[in-house]
DNA sequence: ATGACTGACGATGTCAGA
């Protein structure tokens, strides 16, 4: 079972990309972030034509959650589990072989200076209260958290620190989640520094490696005994219009 | 010149992203 995430920054942008991805790794999951799109406007179609069904809760211009998944989804939930009929489209979860796949885009935060930070803090507290009430399953945490873990996500700790994405709360708040039992499952192949999720598009931000780890997969420890291997592939950030997010891949051996 | 952002909305700029 192959498992993976990608903030696409947009699908209508990055479909033909999203597309030739499909085809070429052949995921039986893709977990997707920032949509930007309405439901009815998502190129569903295109989806299953590759044999994918989609599940999505999307929004005019900002945010929207979206798997794509070649084996049967059941009980697919939108939203934190206190959400009103207002909030951002950033979470969807899905049933799929037993496992709970979630498809997660953490809000950004803005500054630690500003109320946005504090709004970060809790929604990683109510996506933990979500988790807890949600049904029996192994977890599949998926998505961009915009928090990097340790040093060796972040291309530059000292001066990153106490920032946005490596802030003390921002860790708290993320390790408080993990504390469910969720494993990094990119680490469990991965050890050393450099290998990040997401380049600005400013600044040559990619050809100087100048990055962050921001997109994860989270399995339960169950779970990570069964994850056969991790990658990113940042192939996919060397093509033509890319998104700055790449993909991150997990291949689970069958329970 | 060895640097230079991208997408949505719906505009000829503004906001958000991270």
């Amino acid at each position: 079972m192959k498992i993976a995430t990608w903030n696409v920054n947009s699908i209508r942008a990055r479909h033909e990309l999203v597309l030739d991805w499909l085809k070429r790794v052949e995921p039986d999951v893709l977990c997707m972030q920032e949509t930007k799109v309405v439901d009815d406007d998502f190129p569903t179609d295109e989806l299953m034509r590759l044999g994918y069904a989609v599940a999505m809760a999307g929004q005019k211009t900002y945010n929207g959650v979206a798997i794509a998944s070649r084996r049967p989804m059941k009980d697919i939930a939108v939203g934190l589990h206190d959400d009103g009929p207002e909030a951002d489209k950033r979470l969807i979860a899905a049933t799929i072989d037993g496992l709970r796949v979630l498809s997660a885009y953490i809000p950004n935060g803005k500054s630690p200076t500003l109320p946005a930070f504090q709004g970060k803090l809790h929604w990683l507290a109510r996506l933990r209260e979500t988790l807890e009430r949600g049904p029996a399953g192994e977890i599949v945490l998926c998505g961009d958290f915009n928090v990097a873990i340790d040093d060796r996500d972040v291309y530059d700790p000292e001066a990153m620190r106490g920032q946005l994405h490596f802030h003390p709360e921002e860790h708290k708040a993320l390790a408080h989640l993990l504390d469910l039992g969720l494993v990094d499952a990119f680490r469990l192949h991965h050890e050393e520094g450099g290998l990040y999720s997401w380049w600005d598009y400013r600044g040559g931000g990619f050809r100087k490696n100048q990055g962050l780890r921001i997109d994860y997969v989270f399995v339960g420890k169950a779970l990570a005994a069964h994850c056969r291997d991790a990658s990113m592939d940042v192939d996919a950030r060397r093509r033509d219009k890319p998104s700055d997010h790449i993909p991150v891949v997990v291949e689970l051996d069958q329970p």
